[in-house]
Parts: structure tokens; C-alpha cells; sequence
DNA sequence: ATAGCGCCCTGGTGGC
DNA sequence: TGCCACCAGGGCGCTA
């Protein structure tokens, strides 16, 4: 479930209280998190080394990691020539997605560990940043640039809807011929990246856009008022920390303050129109909608 | 090419 | 009250 907003929440969180701060050591608990990469590479790319700076990507959580040359500078004075030239530091990155139920705590060091905690970064400050997930669908690796760049989700994924040349041109060219429903096309990471399914139903309730509506016949004004939409949509979450929800909590355990509109609402009000909410299945996901402001 | 489905996993829920 | 079947869901890989 966390979608942008909370990984941008978290992504800020750790670039204050990660960022700068030497790994000290590792502990894996549930190694299946690493989804398959070896214990030993994990440690090996990390330990001993500092967190230069935190960057999120659609969902993904992108740690850059000092390559770690910076401690034989200071212990030797004459650095060898030859190192340059036989082998350039290959520069790693702490890679993160959470898909639906991981999270990511910065506690101090003895703090008891949560009912879900997978894997644990103690950190020079003495505080550590760990990784919880009730259902390990997540992922944390230590990756090289070139395996980073040849993720499939990573490679293929589309524009950022907060960049400043994100707009509703690049949208409408990415949705043109699409026959799939709207809601369903909004999810798909290769036409806007870290929209999940709560946002996609909150941007279209604002946008007044029918979840159900093929992708491709949407209108220009329609278009328009989507691609606003979705960009007020995660402002505004972003700006409170991220939904409000029983399975999110920033890096120091915070609730986000973001209320949706319609998600999760099946049966209530609607905010605007007073009518019932409905609740469909769109795609294999619970829909959320206004069938009178939405049509 | 693309859409649809099953898979991963476990807590919460609704029915009996 | 207790048990159990069932559901939710991001992204990937397979199939039609």
C-alpha cells in the first residue's frame, strides 16, 4: 500500500536520519526479503559503508552507497596509481520496495524489535534503520548500478507525475489507443510512476472521471483535469505525511494525515454530492467511486 | 502486443 | 465462543 506519498514520506525521513551515517553492521532476520540475493553480498556491499544520499523512483527507495575507497585514502596516504585504471569503483545502492505491507523504522539500537521485522542496518549513530514486512512481499538488496538499471520495474518505468515536466501532454500520448479501463491503465507503473490503488481512485474522483472508462477515449479536457488532479491528489498526500491507514507510519512511526475521499468509503457519503459511495472490482482491485460526480 | 490470471502471505472478517 | 473459509492486494511471470 505504500504508494508515492508515503514512499516520498519515508525517502525524507531516511535523507534526515540515514543519510551520512556509516553501516555499522547488518542483521537478517527473514532472508527471504533479500529475494534471493546471498546474505554475504548483501553485508559485503554494505558494511563499513556510509548512505550518501536518499532518492526515491516511482515506488522504489534508491539508497546511493559510498564505495568505501574514502577509508584507504584516509589510512594510506599514497593512494596506488594503478586503481583507477585497472577497476573503477562500481557504485552500489540500497534498493527498496515495500510493496504492501513493508516498513521502514529508524529506532535506536536495542529498541525490541517489531512482530515483522525482516532485516536490521545498525548505523554509526547508533540508531538502526530496519525493515518490517507481514507478509515479505517486499524487497531490500544491495545492488550495482547495472543490476538496478536492468530491474524490470525500474527499466521500464514511466514519468514522474511530480516533475515539473510532467503534464497532461505526456499523459495523453501515454494513454492514447488504450482500451483498458482508466483506474486499471492509471496502475500500470509504465504510464506514471508510484500511483497505487488508493491514489488512482482518489485522482479520478477529483478529476470527476469514471474509473471504468476506457483509457483511450478520454476527452482532452478530461485528460486535463486528470493529470491536475493526480498531481494535487499527491501534494496534498505528501504534504500530510502520507495516508492515514492502519499499515503505514513514517520512519519514526508516525501516522500519516492524508483522509482519502472515496477509498475505503464504500457505502458512505460522498463528499461532494451527498450520494452512496460505490465499491466495484476493477482489474482485480477493490475500486472506490461516486457513480453520480463520476459519470 | 496485450489482457487476464495465479502467485506470493497473513491478519481480519463474516458466517455458521 | 470457536472454527474456518475467504478476502485483500503490487508487481511479476505465464498463458491465451
Amino acid at each position: 500500500m505504500p504508494e508515492l506519498p508515503e514512499v516520498e514520506t519515508l525517502r525524507r525521513g531516511l535523507a534526515k536520519g540515514a543519510v551520512g551515517r556509516r553501516i555499522v553492521q547488518i542483521d537478517v532476520a527473514i532472508a527471504k526479503v533479500l529475494k534471493g540475493q546471498p546474505e554475504s553480498i548483501f553485508a559485503e556491499r554494505l558494511v563499513g559503508r556510509t548512505i550518501t544520499d536518499a532518492n526515491r523512483r516511482g515506488k522504489y527507495l534508491i539508497l546511493p552507497i559510498s564505495t568505501g575507497d574514502e577509508a584507504a585514502y584516509c589510512n594510506d596516504a599514497e593512494p596506488p596509481e594503478s586503481s583507477n585504471a585497472v577497476r573503477p569503483p562500481s557504485s552500489v545502492s540500497l534498493c527498496i520496495h515495500l510493496k504492501m505491507r513493508g516498513q521502514l523504522l529508524l529506532e535506536a539500537a536495542g529498541t525490541p524489535f517489531g512482530k515483522y521485522y525482516c532485516v536490521g542496518l545498525g548505523l554509526s549513530d547508533g540508531f538502526e534503520l530496519r525493515y518490517h514486512d507481514m507478509w515479505t512481499w517486499g524487497e531490500i538488496r544491495a545492488l550495482r548500478q547495472d543490476e538496478i538499471d536492468s530491474l524490470p520495474g525500474l527499466a521500464g518505468m514511466g514519468p514522474e507525475p511530480l516533475e515539473p515536466d510532467w503534464n497532461e501532454t505526456v499523459l495523453q500520448r501515454a494513454l492514447v489507443g488504450k482500451r483498458t479501463a482508466i483506474k486499471s491503465t492509471l496502475l500500470d507503473q509504465r504510464i506514471v510512476a508510484g500511483i497505487g490503488n488508493i491514489y488512482a481512485d482518489e485522482a479520478l474522483f477529483l478529476a470527476k472521471i469514471d474509473p471504468k472508462r476506457p483509457a483511450g477515449e478520454l476527452t482532452g479536457a478530461e485528460t486535463g483535469r486528470l493529470a491536475q488532479s493526480i498531481r494535487e491528489t499527491l501534494l496534498a498526500a505528501v504534504d500530510g505525511g502520507g495516508t492515514m491507514s492502519d499499515d503505514y507510519m513514517d520512519t519514526a512511526g508516525v501516522a500519516g494525515r492524508y483522509q482519502p475521499r472515496v477509498y475505503d468509503r464504500g457505502g458512505q457519503a460522498c463528499p461532494t454530492c451527498g450520494g452512496v459511495l460505490s465499491r466495484i472490482r476493477l482489474g482485480g482491485r477493490g475500486t472506490f467511486f461516486c457513480g453520480s460526480c463520476q459519470s
